[in-house]
RNA sequence: GGAGAGAUGGCAGAGCGGUUGAUUGCACCAGUCUUGAAAACUGGCUUGGGUAAUACCAACGGGGGUUCGAAUCCCUCUCUCUCCGCCA
């Protein structure tokens, strides 16, 4: 959610930013900043109102303690009016913070500076391409097949006990979804981040907080009976954990990690894009999160950045990453890095990871502050990034490394594995 | 799931329906003293709205009600604790 006195100080400038998304919303912004006066002039008039009804219940009170009855019981009177139109004005103010509320959910974060305009995918920038392509042979198979073939993963189990989506890892396919947690959660620990494990399911009130809610609500699994959402990623839980908070600058910045499932619902995905392991309702996921202080977090983003790279690199996948245009960026979002990894049997890009600072929109929904040493308070920025992703690692690298003689895993992954190759 | 008790500022803990946004202690910050520190003393120390700055308004778990006036009374929801039941 963006700030107001941001949008009326800066008016401009938000809409030249918002500009990069490809749409426009001077109408969205005329209407929050009118409704913004609106509200302001009904709350001037309730706060006068309740003002006056402060002083004469104060003077009542005198009034009676002298026995002074009458006087008291004529004022009284005068207080009955002041009641009525307060209440009036109280459900107006109501009325208009709501309209407000609702008009800032809709208003997606200004894109930063270095964010290109752009409406579709092939408008984002690419800033790296490390790695060769494997030279596969023309037998190369694409990892649903390889993982039936050395009975790495069961879909048609998953589809028996749950439903498309959900794989059955098993054997070494288990093991090999293991050694990888393992392997990211260490990486990050070495990288200074706390590890944490939180719930995987959230209120609504984190749902906000996050800005999966209230309009992505059917991307989520809801448990109905106690109105408890699975968490579609450990950035929910894990950024919550700052909600309604207020930090010493000194904290900044927090870095955290958290290995959980991921649970998306996914509607209206089909085709290619949802074979294998491309796109499940059930994942796994090692999440690293920051909270910065706003001078330093674009520079926290890069070391992030630098973070997936060395993960990758270490696990010898080629890869690409891109700067999302305005147009492909998330909602929240003010600059997001996409990783991709080649698969080499599919020929195509596979996104691992996407890390993004999303600077104080979502520390406006969290109430997530810090006190300077100034004494003022301000909002935080929070960035998170996936430190990565698990299924299309793993279609990546069942693919890449496919041999005659069976799946090659990369050497640092050896250690968590405890197996050279997957025959 | 059943019965009871409770929810107040960073923490602890007062609070009679009427200068209580809230006594006090601890913690914290600044100053005095000191070569420095500790101790002692002095001052500061919740958040949000609003303003050029003051005024002013709101908030004592959330929501609603009674009253001229509610942290204080009533209803309701949530959560915590104790006991019982069930159970990894």
């Amino acid at each position: 959610m963006l700030q107001l006195t941001n949008i009326r100080e800066n008016k401009d400038k938000v809409l030249a930013g918002l500009a990069k998304r490809n749409k426009d919303f001077s109408v969205q912004i005329d209407e929050i900043i009118a409704l913004d006066d609106l509200r302001k002039k009904a709350q001037q008039e309730l706060d006068t109102n309740l003002a006056e009804a402060n002083k004469l219940a104060k003077e009542i009170g005198d009034l009676f303690k002298q026995g002074k009855r009458e006087e008291a019981d004529r004022l009284k009177v005068r207080t009955a009016t002041l009641k009525e139109s307060a209440k009036g004005v109280e459900i107006t103010l109501n009325d208009v913070e709501q309209q407000l509320k609702q008009a800032l959910y809709l208003v997606p974060n200004v894109p930063y500076e270095l964010v290109v305009q752009g409406k579709s995918p092939e408008e984002n920038v690419e800033v790296v391409n490390w790695g060769e392509n494997p030279n596969l042979s023309e037998s190369k198979k694409p990892h649903w097949e390889l993982a039936e073939q050395y009975g790495l993963i069961d879909f048609e189990l998953g589809v028996k006990i749950t439903g498309a989506g959900f794989p059955v890892y098993c054997g070494k396919g288990a093991r090999l979804q293991r050694a990888l947690i393992n392997f990211f959660l260490d990486e990050a620990q070495n990288a200074g981040y706390k590890e944490i494990i939180p719930p995987l399911m959230v209120n609504e009130e984190s749902g906000f907080g996050t800005g999966q809610l209230p309009d992505k609500e059917g991307q989520m699994y809801h448990v109905g009976i106690d109105n408890l959402f699975l968490i579609p990623t450990a950035e929910v839980p894990v950024t919550n954990i700052y909600r309604d908070t207020i930090l010493k600058e000194d904290e900044l910045p927090i870095k955290m990690t958290a290995y959980t499932p991921c649970f998306r619902r996914e509607a209206g995905s089909y085709g290619k894009d949802v074979r294998g392991l491309n796109r499940l309702h059930q994942f796994d996921k090692v999440e690293i999160v920051q909270i910065a202080h706003p001078n330093m977090s674009y520079e926290i983003l890069e070391t992030m950045v630098e973070h997936v790279k060395s993960l990758l690199q270490k696990l010898e996948l080629p890869y690409r990453i891109l700067r999302l245009c305005g147009g492909d960026m998330g909602f929240t979002s003010a600059m997001t890095y996409d990783f991709e990894v080649f698969s080499a049997a599919q020929e195509r890009w596979l996104e691992v990871s996407s890390t993004s600072n999303f600077e104080t929109f979502q520390a406006n929904r969290l109430k997530c502050r810090f006190k300077g040493t100034d004494g003022k308070t301000q909002l935080v920025h929070t960035l998170n990034g996936s430190a990565l992703a698990l299924p299309r690692i793993v279609a990546a690298l069942l693919e890449n490394n496919q041999t005659k003689d069976g799946i090659r895993i990369p050497k640092a992954l050896v250690q968590y594995t405890g197996f050279e190759i997957v025959q």
